[in-house]
DNA sequence: CCGTATCCCAGGCGATACTG
DNA sequence: CAGTATCGCCTGGGATACGG
């Protein structure tokens, strides 16, 4: 029997997907698909904040799925890029976005109905 | 150019990333390959708690991932199971399932090898 | 057995100001 | 430009007790 798994707190899988499942990574990511510069990350994230991003930068970086790179002059540039590793997660990560896009509609359709249950009174 | 691609709030892709791109969604589902009932769930996910569990699976439910049915008789049983939408989840979920774990040594290692960068002193 | 209701606290996050 | 520092809110979630 194969019934009795048990996803263990201490699992590293779990640890890391912790790092990973979160609604920024992926969108972080998928925006690097091409090297880019801080500001240029956070125009395209809408509603991220400086803060915020930089947590998640720093946290993807030290799971060694971006580098970042300071540029040469002034005023002050950092390049953030994907590693092997981090370009290796879009694969994954892909098929994961491209699951929502197919299918929001039938997910927002369920939302409706699930919503209307119980308040048809009256 | 692609190059402007822009991440924005109101994109349905995201609202929906937000609702599955969590710690246990995907764990739940996992768990749901087959049909089981609330505290073999629960059993199974070392550390969620009641409270979050069943805002997990009502989640799921509202998103049309997962059915809630009643068993007859008591004490009091109630069995989940995946719908077609949430079967076809599995898919992306177990592509990123298994990166995890086919990565986890070379993100460990990363993690070590930027823990250990400014603290080397005396 | 499978929840909901309540209380309560830590910490995540936004806003803002400041630096190299 | 690309951050770090500080503050204050506010909500997510743990613990517990109770209900169908």
């Amino acid at each position: 029997m194969t019934h009795d798994v048990v996803y263990r707190a201490d699992c590293p899988s779990r640890t890391i997907l912790d790092q990973i499942a979160d609604k920024w990574s992926m969108l972080v990511l998928a925006v690097l698909s091409e090297p880019r510069r801080f500001n240029e990350i956070k125009r395209r994230l809408e509603g991220i904040t400086q803060r915020v991003l930089t947590q998640t930068l720093r946290r993807l970086e030290r799971n060694g799925m971006i580098t970042r790179r300071v540029l040469p002059g002034r005023p002050l540039g950092v390049e953030y890029s994907l590693t092997p590793l981090g370009r290796s997660l879009q694969g994954p990560f892909g098929e994961l976005y491209n699951w929502t896009v197919e299918n929001m509609d039938v997910i927002q359709s369920f939302q409706r109905a699930y919503d209307h249950r119980g308040e048809q009174s009256t």
